[in-house]
DNA sequence: CTGAAAGCGCTTACAG
DNA sequence: CTGAAAGCGCTTACAG
């Protein structure tokens, strides 16, 4: 029983050093292959940490050396497909590139982004990753670039915070799914959009506005309060039934995002309305099951995955001491047609 | 130009004593509040400390203490909405308790459960928290347990692996769908299962049967390789194709889980026929999107977010020194009936 | 009531 | 080619 392995008795690089007969520098020398070594020796040690089961301890090491190869990911609402699929592209660039992601949320049920970031600094993290900011945040982040932690900015940007963005022209995807709308025939249509405070929500309401317009169409709900909202299902649910009570010729009901869409979709339901033959029904984003057979939602295909790809490639980029000016990358998207819009007279 | 804030000048205990006039000793006591500082010394401390904005470093913290606030979640598959849900009840009531969580992801386009329980290991977490275990990570659970490093299995159980284990009783729960489905004049009745190396799939797939049998039917697919496969939407479609292709009768598909329920609604759809008038399709897990209006899927639901935060109560309580024998929680679970089951004659 | 000193497990100049 | 020593930022007995 006293023989029990307990954490304790784990071993270390001094472990290592006295079973091989070396001192601990040589250790450390074998294990970052560093030059200098002898082959001999160098083989030697690496048998016997492996022996021993020796496991560098991520803590010492990045206390001494002052960087780390772990970013942090802030991710506004993990059950929101969307950003799970642009979390996977950030971890599976990380890991191309022996990096590792410490995802945290922000959230009501979880913490606020200050106090997520705060966790981030605490663990001086090499890098940060933004999914959902708002203006509200820049000074947060003003913050981190006087301190000279590299981060970049995923989907949202913040307005008076020059770094790094990746994202969609969330505009002209607003245009074209504008336009693609008014092309079905429906011309009794509102929009249900997200936070007035996120960029991309405000530009995206604006491009469905004008690619409306084009078409001599205007936003029935251009003056009220439920043009802009929280980007949540219950948000889209209540402020869709609001709509449908108020008038029930409405004809289109375009989502800021596919959550808020899918809330519109419950409220359809409620209220009786059949999709798309008493009322079209769209979204944005594309998230996953948006496509499920019989959801089958409209909506604009915005590259989840590589936004965070590109995303944590910048961010290496910059950890890697690129001190360029600042990028801004859109990526292309595309309208996905679904029959959540097709045509009222087929 | 050189005096620019970097990195390399964040403030250390060392700055906050200097500041205040007291040794690094009295600033580490002030901040933990540990008792025998004078109420003077120890708000000037404190004050000092807060207007030079310091922050403790976790690394240094975590290295000298040997202990961890931190804990590691592994999660398979991140766009499956149950992990999601089940992530922000431990997330939730981590941060109810002061404790962090690394969330890590497992699979294809990321890292193996091993890579990520070293990971996890080499930063000295505290405690690991575990969804999606089969009975071939038993080997590396039992080097945890060696290591006396505190883990608790959610969902899926490990066989002869003893350890704190929180879920449902996916049998009962396939009993109560399988009569179900029976229930609603079905006959001719096919199962998509999850893999057969997750004991929850497993006793799933048991349960339905049994739940059926009680009813007169059987499976028409029991003996056929289709009756498990990989969780996954796409899994769910092929299989399902393959079998409307080949069996045009079949009244009713239940999938293993609501991703791969998916799966056979976009088989159902590509193959022309409509749920529930000319088949039924009921899954398991009920996430988020399955009540979605159009989708409406009937499906078994599993106390998601409850799963997280009592998973992750246990972990507390073993971090905090509990040293009971291994507890099993079986938490009530829910037949969610929707319209993709409706009975034929409505 | 407060401080000097050792040490957690590493890395990195610097001697030899 | 290898090792002794200092130090990253903390915490914790132990003196005073």
């Amino acid at each position: 029983m006293t023989s029990e392995v307990g954490p304790t008795s784990r071993v270390t690089m001094a472990t290592v050093a006295e079973v091989a007969g070396v001192s601990v520098a040589s250790v450390s020398n074998a294990l970052n292959e560093r030059v200098g070594l002898s082959p001999e020796v160098r083989s030697r040690i690496l048998a016997v940490a492996d022996g021993l089961g020796y496991r560098r301890n991520t803590l010492a090491q990045e206390l001494r050396i002052g960087r780390s190869r772990t970013v942090g990911l802030s991710v506004v609402d993990l059950a929101n497909p969307f950003y799970a699929d642009l979390s996977q592209g950030v971890i599976k660039t990380a890991g191309e590139h022996a990096y590792d992601v410490f995802l945290s949320s922000v959230g009501p049920e979880s913490e606020s982004l200050k106090e997520v970031v705060d966790g981030f600094m605490d663990r001086r993290l090499g890098g940060l990753l933004f999914t959902s900011l708002t203006n509200a945040d820049a000074e947060l982040l003003r913050r981190l670039q006087k301190l000279a932690i590299p981060f970049v900015k995923l989907v949202r940007d913040v307005q008076g915070v020059v770094a790094d963005w990746v994202g969609i022209d969330d505009y002209s995807g607003g245009v074209a799914l504008g336009e693609h709308i008014a092309a079905t025939g429906r011309k009794t249509v509102a929009c249900l959009g997200g936070p007035s405070d996120s960029n991309a929500s405000a530009s995206r309401v604006n491009g469905i506005r004008v690619g409306l317009a084009r078409n001599g169409i205007n936003l029935i709900n251009e003056s009220q309060p439920n043009l802009h909202g929280t980007p949540t299902r219950m948000s889209g649910y209540d402020r869709a039934m609001n709509l449908l009570q108020k008038d029930s010729s409405i004809e289109c009901i375009i989502g800021g995002n596919d959550v808020i869409a899918i809330g519109i979709l419950d409220a359809c339901k409620d209220k009786g309305f059949s999709v798309p033959e008493d009322i079209a029904v769209a979204g944005f984003d594309n998230m996953t099951f948006s496509s499920a057979g019989p959801l089958d939602l409209t909506t604009v295909d915005v590259p989840r995955e590589q936004i965070g790809a590109i995303g944590m490639k910048f961010l290496i980029e910059r950890m890697d001491g690129f001190n360029g000016p600042p990028r801004r990358k859109f990526l292309p998207f595309d309208v996905a047609i679904r029959s959540s819009t097709s045509p009222k007279n087929v």
